[in-house]
DNA sequence: TAGCCGTGGTA
DNA sequence: TTACCAAGGCT
C-alpha cells in the first residue's frame, strides 16, 4: 500500500471519484479490457450519460452505440439492465454492500468487491487477471488460474491478505502492481516491492507463473455478407438479442445460395450483380471469421416488406451507429457509389 | 463446468 | 503469422 501511494496509478479518468455510478462504468469497461483501450470510451460514455438515471431512461441501441467498437456487448446490455434494476427496485439508489452489488446483472463477485471497496470502504477482496498473476507469481502457485480448484485457492488467499484499513488502495495496489510492475512477460522485478519474499522471483520462474491457459484449437468459419446500398444508405440488420453482436447492427448473411441468391430472392432477379469487396478476417476469443462482403448497388432504397430486423442506415450516420468492429471497417471503406 | 462472449496490443 | 490475453460474467 505504501508502494501505491509512491508508484501506484492515481491520474486515470475514474479515480479520485466515489460516485458509484462512475467506478461501476469503469469496472466494466475494463473487464478483459486494457486501460488504454478503454480511454476514449469512458469520456464519450459519461458525456452522454452523465448520470445512471440518464442511462436507465435510454434506448438500449444509444447504449450500444456508444460501446460499439469495446467488444464484449453482453457488457453494455447488462450495465443498461442493471441501471433500471437500480431506478426500478432500489429507489434509484446504487447498492452499498458487495453482496448486493453483486446480484445486479453484469456484476459478478471481483467488480462488487472493486465497486464497494473504492466506495464504500468495504473489506472485500478482488480476484482480476492482475491479482491472479501477482499472486500465483509472489506464492508459486501451478496450475491454469482459470481451473476451478486454483481459482479457489487464489480468492482465498486474497481474501486472507486483505488489510484492515483503506482496502480500496490495497486493491488499488494490487491491480497496479500487476499492470506496471509484475506485468505478464519481462516483469520488473527489479522494481518490486514484493522481491524479497516473492517465490517465483527466488526460483527463477516468473516466465512460467502464471501457468497458460491450456491450448485448443480455434475453429474457423466463413461468411459471405451482403452490402446494399441504395444512394446514401447501406441495409442492416439487427441481430438477436443474445449471442454474437446480440442487439447491434450487422449485415446481412447471404447465406449457402451466396450473394446473388439472396439479392435475387429479397430484391428479385432483375437486381444488379454482387461486386465482391476485400475480404477480412476476424477474430474471436472462440472461432476465427473469415467475412467475405459482397456489394450490390440499388438506384433507390427498397421498401422492406416483412422482416422487422432489416433497416436502412444512412451512411452518414455509421461513426455514431451500434456496429461491430469489422462492419464499421467495411462501410468505412466502400468504394464510391458509380451513380 | 467448460464454452460463450470482442477487440486490440504485444512479443 | 501466430499465440496469448487484458480491471470477467453468464449459462
Amino acid at each position: 500500500m505504501s508502494w501505491q501511494a509512491s508508484h501506484g496509478r492515481h491520474d486515470l479518468p475514474w479515480q479520485h471519484s466515489r460516485d458509484p455510478y462512475r467506478v461501476w462504468l469503469s469496472e466494466i469497461m475494463l473487464q478483459q479490457t486494457q486501460v488504454d483501450t478503454v480511454m476514449p470510451y469512458y469520456g464519450r460514455f459519461l458525456a452522454r450519460f452523465p448520470t445512471l438515471a440518464d442511462l436507465a431512461a435510454a434506448p438500449q441501441e444509444d447504449v450500444l452505440a456508444l460501446w460499439s467498437g469495446l467488444g464484449y456487448y453482453a457488457r453494455a446490455r447488462n450495465l443498461h439492465k442493471a441501471a433500471q434494476v437500480v431506478m426500478e427496485e432500489h429507489g434509484g439508489i446504487f447498492p452499498r454492500t458487495a453482496a448486493a452489488i453483486a446480484a445486479l446483472p453484469g456484476i459478478g463477485r471481483s467488480t462488487a468487491a472493486a465497486i464497494a471497496a473504492f466506495c464504500f470502504d468495504e473489506r472485500a477482496a478482488i480476484l482480476d487477471g492482475n491479482v491472479k498473476r501477482v499472486l500465483c507469481r509472489a506464492f508459486g502457485i501451478e496450475g491454469f488460474p482459470g481451473s476451478r480448484a486454483v481459482e479457489q485457492t487464489l480468492w482465498a488467499l486474497a481474501t486472507e491478505l486483505l488489510p484492515e484499513r483503506d482496502p480500496g488502495r490495497y486493491i488499488q495496489a494490487q491491480m497496479d502492481l500487476g499492470a506496471t510492475v509484475c506485468t505478464r512477460s519481462k516483469p520488473a522485478c527489479t522494481r518490486c516491492p514484493l522481491a524479497a519474499d516473492c517465490v517465483a522471483r527466488r526460483d527463477g520462474r516468473c516466465a512460467e507463473l502464471p501457468t497458460p491457459r491450456p491450448r485448443k484449437a480455434v475453429p474457423r468459419r466463413q461468411a459471405d455478407v451482403v452490402v446494399v446500398r441504395a444512394g446514401n444508405a447501406v441495409l442492416v440488420e439487427q441481430r438477436p438479442p443474445a449471442g454474437i453482436w446480440g442487439g447491434l447492427l450487422a449485415l446481412p448473411e447471404a447465406g449457402a445460395g451466396g450473394a446473388a441468391a439472396w439479392t435475387a430472392q429479397r430484391f428479385g432477379s432483375a437486381a444488379p450483380a454482387a461486386a465482391s469487396l476485400p475480404a477480412l478476417t476476424h477474430a474471436f476469443t472462440h472461432f476465427v471469421l473469415e467475412i467475405r462482403p459482397w456489394l450490390v448497388d440499388l438506384r433507390a432504397p427498397a421498401t422492406l416488406a416483412g422482416d422487422g430486423t432489416l433497416r436502412w442506415l444512412a451512411l452518414d450516420t455509421v461513426d455514431a451507429a451500434a456496429l461491430p468492429a469489422p462492419v464499421r471497417t467495411i462501410l468505412k471503406s466502400l468504394p464510391r457509389s458509380a451513380g
